[in-house]
DNA sequence: CATGAATGAGGATTCATTCAT
DNA sequence: CATGAATGAATCCTCATTCAT
C-alpha cells in the first residue's frame, strides 16, 4: 500500500519527466503525463497541487538526489584536481543516461516566470555550492591559481558542462560524450592554474 | 516624433523584445506585445506571420545584426587572442545593453519545440562559427595549443559567457560584468594553451 | 462520548445541514460534509443515495418533525387566534434556534433543478396545509372575516414570516426576532379580519 | 455600431436571464447562454469579466431599471394608498411579463455565497427604500397607523408579494395573478391600520 | 460497515487568429 | 494598411461517486 502510493508519485514524476522533456512545460498536456504514468488526469492532483507543483518538484527532488549522490561520489577522493574529474564525469553520466532528465534542466531552468524561476533555482545553488567548495579547496592546497575566481570558475564548470549537455541534448543525443571528458578536465585544470 | 516614425515592424520586433523578454515566450501575449507598441492586435499579423514568426523573427534579425556586428569589431584586428577579447567585451555589451534580448536569447535559445528550436539555432550557428574561426586562427598561430579541441574550446567559450550572463540577468542584473572581463579572458587564455 | 454515540446517519445530517447552510448546495463540497462529519466520504454514500438525496431528506426529515411539532404545539389551544400566534412563535423559535437550518430551508427551498424542487416543496405542503387549517378554522368561527381568501392569507403568513427570517439570517442574525412577535401577529389579525 | 455592441450585450444579458432563470445559476453553462445569445462563448468574455459577474450585472440593470420605473410610476400619484396599490400593480406585472427575470430573481436572491450576496442584495435595498417611503408617507397622513412598524410593513409587503411570485412561479406560471392584486391590496390596507 | 485513493466527465476561461469595416 | 470585436478550440482542474481493502 505505502509502497503502492510511493510507487504512483514516483511513475507520475517520471512520466512528467518524460512528457515534459520531450514536449517542455507549456506543450506538456495533463492528461499527456496522466496517460503516461497510465493514471486517471485526476489522480495527478492526489500527489500534487498543480501542473506548476510537478515541475518544481522535479527539481526538488532530482536536484536533491543528484547533489547528495555527487557529494557521495567524491566523499572519499582527497585529491580535489581528481574530485573536479569525478564530478565532470557524474554530471555527463547523470545527463546522458537520464537524457529527459537532461532536456528538462536545460529547458525549464530558465523559466522566466519569476516565482517558478526562484523554486527552481534555489535548487540548483546546492550543486553549485558543491563545485564552489571543490574549487576552493583546489586553491587552498596550491592545486588552483591562489588568484583563481571561485565563482567565475564555477559559472566556467557548470556553463561549460550545460552547454555540452545541451548541445548534445539538441542535436539527437548521438555522440558518446564520455569521449570528451578528458579533454574537457584538462581545459579546467589549464583554466583553474 | 522620433518614435513615431520607427516604422511599425520595429516597433512590434522591440516591444515583442521586452515582452517575451519579462514574461518568456509562453506567457507573452499578443495583446501585450500590441499594447506595447501601441498597434492593434491585428496590425501585428501584417508584418509577422504568426507569433512564432515572431520569435523566429528575433533571433534571425537580432543575431544576424550581432554577427555582423561582431565581424567587424574583429576585423581589423590581427591577434587572435585580442580577437578573443573583443567578442568577450561585446558579447557582454551587446547583453547588459539590451538585457530584455539578452533574456529572449537566454531562454528561447532552449526552447522545448522542435520545429521551432531548429529554426532558432540556425541563426545562433553563425555565431558559433565566427568564434570557431578565431580559435582555428589561434591554433594555426600556435597561440593556442594544437591539441586544442575547436568545437569544446567553442562551448566553454560560449557556454562561460552564456552562464555568466544568464546569471546576471536573473540576480538582478546589478553587477558591473565588465570587471569581470579580464579574467574571463584569461581563464580562456590558459584553457586553451 | 454522546456525540459518539449519536448515529452516523445523524451526524451526517447536521453536517450538511452546517455546510449547506453556510456554503449552499452547490459549493457544500461531500468531503466538507464528511470532515464536518467526522466520516469518510464513502461512509455517506452507506446513509444517502447521492449527494441531492442528503438535501432532499433533510427538508423530508426537518420538516416532518417541524410539522409535527407544529401540530402538538397547538393541539390543546382552541383559540384559533392563539394558535396562530403559537405558530408564529414557533416558526421564529425553530429558526433562530437553528440558523444552519433557516439557511438551508431559505436558500434551497428555491432551488432551480425542477425534480429537485418537486421533491422539497413537496414536504412544505403539509406545514402550508396547518396554517391554511387554523385560518380556515378562524373563519368558521368569525374570527377572520368569511371573505378572506384562505390562500392568499397563508401566502402572506409564510412569505411575511420567510422574509423577516431571511432578513434576519442575510443581516447577521444579530436582531432579537421574539421582539416583533407581538407586532406581527397583530398585523395578521388586521390582515384576516 | 455602437448600437450593434449594445445589442450584443442586451442580447447576452437576455440570454442568460433566460437561461439562469430555466436552470439556474450552476446549472446554466456559459455555452448555454452563448447558444441562446448566438454569439460564441468567448464573446461573452468580451462583455463580463466571467459567469458571476452575469449574475451581479442583471440585478444591477434590472432592479435599476425596475426601482426608476416604479418610482415613475407612482410619481404624480398624491394618495399613498394609492401608492401602495400601484406599486403592487407593478410588481406582480413585471414579474408577470418576464418570467424568467422573475425566476432568477427569485432564485438567486437567496445565494449563500456571501460576497455575490452582497452585491445582489445591494441592489434590492433602492426598491426597499421606495416600498418604506410610501408607508412613510402613510403614516404621516394618519392613513396608516402611527404605530406601524415601518420596516416590518416592509417585509410583509415584499414578503407576501415574494412569496405569490414564488409559488406562481413555481407551480408553472398558469394562474392569472392579476385576480389577487385587489385583495392583497385589501389586506395590506387593513394590516397596515 | 468504514475507508479514502482513484476515477474521468464536465466546464469556465484564455488567447491566437480572422476579417468586416 | 489599421483596427479590435468575434471566434471557438483547447486545457487545467474540480469533485461526486465507486470500490478494493
Amino acid at each position: 500500500m505505502e509502497n503502492n502510493k510511493e510507487n504512483k508519485f514516483e511513475r507520475i514524476l517520471n512520466a512528467a519527466i518524460k512528457v515534459i522533456g520531450n514536449k517542455g512545460f507549456h506543450n506538456a498536456k495533463i492528461k499527456d503525463i496522466a496517460v503516461e504514468a497510465d493514471v486517471a488526469d485526476g489522480t495527478i492532483y492526489n500527489y500534487f497541487q498543480n501542473k506548476e507543483d510537478i515541475l518544481v518538484t522535479i527539481f526538488k527532488i532530482k536536484l536533491e538526489e543528484y547533489v547528495n549522490n555527487a557529494k557521495k561520489e567524491i566523499a572519499n577522493i582527497i585529491d580535489p584536481k581528481e574530485k573536479l574529474k569525478v564530478l565532470i564525469k557524474y554530471h555527463v553520466k547523470i545527463m546522458t543516461d537520464n537524457p529527459d532528465l537532461a532536456k528538462v534542466l536545460q529547458i525549464e531552468l530558465r523559466q522566466p516566470h519569476v516565482e517558478l524561476r526562484v523554486k527552481v533555482r534555489k535548487n540548483l545553488r546546492n550543486y553549485f555550492r558543491v563545485i564552489e567548495e571543490v574549487i576552493e579547496e583546489g586553491k587552498k592546497n596550491n592545486i588552483f591559481s591562489p588568484e583563481l575566481d571561485v565563482y567565475l570558475a564555477r559559472e566556467m564548470f557548470f556553463g561549460t558542462l550545460d552547454e555540452v549537455i545541451s548541445t548534445w541534448v539538441f542535436t539527437g543525443m548521438s555522440r558518446d560524450l564520455t569521449l570528451y571528458i578528458d579533454k574537457i578536465y584538462d581545459m579546467f585544470l589549464k583554466a583553474f592554474n
